[in-house]
DNA sequence: GTAAAATACGCATGAATATGCGATATAAAA
DNA sequence: TTTTATATCGCATATTCATGCGTATTTTAC
């Protein structure tokens, strides 16, 4: 049996909600609120599976109530309801351990298919979210930054800069005078087009050459 | 009618999934293939809707086939078929630009319907693999960093620095003498814990003051 | 097989940086 | 009300950095 708890302002919408849950085998709603004003101490009374949040909500809206719970809690899931697939609540909501996100539109089957997914460690997305999702991911990492093809030699250099050793340090470190750590440093320079130990070390982080 | 192609190395399974899709109404297997040796020209020849891609293949692999067609292709739906969720394959393939990822073991009917939602702009994935994205997401925005109470004043001298501007350029850009942005950065050296320009710079890309 | 890198080192010089020890003024906090 | 934090400025000094112009050997690439 999967213990719900349902969060929505919108009473017709929390009632078919509760209607559609309650009348299917192995679902049952522990109860309903129409904000999240008494989130904490809610979850903390009805120890629910799983918690449907309404993202829009006069009062404390599901985005705070989904923090105040993950401050507290990291078992129960969380599965977010909203009208549209928003870039930004989408983002915001997953940056702060929300367990799925999907539209208030979703077929009554498939609502209950999410929950069951979400109960058992799943991450149900309406397809329209996981295709966000997947943008936003892939922004990330695919600018992989440019090959300024700095020699070995060069990026152990590079590589102490970042850590903020001197030139003496790194003459130490690597058993060279400290006129070859300048010519290396001189070349890196070149090749990175800049003119500072600290512009080197700020485009080593940007292009994530370290 | 969803015209798919198959990458697929093991034959049963090759057989298995061009019967099943050849089988179920609106949906249609161009071709299948053991390997991507000869991607390219094969998506450019069938200009299939959906293609499903194995990971594991010998010969040209489905990540490198992946990549290859996203160079010249980016609206034919690829899904990702594998049997293990791996972390890196799974990051991998969605940075490439992989519209979905779906275990082999998903159910025929589910699979039928992954392939639907990729075809309609959607992003299919077993809730495993979701699971997974949603950590992986949000890994990286939860940790902000901590907070080295830096005053407002700092914080624009620090951001100027990591932009590689010089003493005496923040002087300018601020408008304050040279010896203020000293008694500034002395301050933020203090509060950061370094001595050294770069050393700053570095701790402000590390913990994204910046 | 030759040219181009990469690696190593030296010297000189001016510019930039780090640090110390001040001062003054204002605004917020204890 | 006194302290604390912030923001501003000045001077002195030692260190570090950036740059230019060299030389020399070894490795790599075409």
């Amino acid at each position: 049996m999967i213990k719900v708890l349902i969060y929505e302002d919108n009473p017709q919408l929390r009632e078919g909600l509760t209607m559609l849950i309650n009348g299917s085998d192995g679902f049952e709603v522990l109860a309903s609120f129409k904000n999240c004003n008494n989130v904490l101490s809610e979850v903390d009374a009805y120890r629910p599976d799983v918690i449907l949040m309404d993202i829009d909500m006069p009062g404390t809206n599901g985005l705070e109530g989904l923090k105040q719970i993950r401050l507290v809690n990291n078992e129960v899931k969380i599965l977010m309801l909203t009208v549209f697939d928003d870039n930004k609540n989408v983002f915001e909501a997953i940056s702060n351990g929300a367990n799925g996100y999907v539209l208030k539109k979703t077929p009554p089957a498939k609502l209950l298919e999410y929950i069951q997914e979400a109960q058992s460690g799943g991450a149900p997305m309406t397809s329209s979210i996981a295709t966000q999702v997947l943008k936003m991911f892939s922004s990330f990492h695919s600018e992989k930054g440019e090959d300024y093809h700095l020699s070995e030699r060069e990026k152990q250099v590079l590589s102490l800069l970042v850590n903020g050793y001197s030139y003496k340090m790194i003459a130490a470190e690597m058993f060279i005078a400290i006129d070859t750590v300048r010519s290396h440093i001189k070349k890196i320079y070149e090749k990175l087009q800049v003119n500072s130990k600290s512009e080197a070390v700020a485009k080593a982080f940007k292009d994530k050459l370290v």
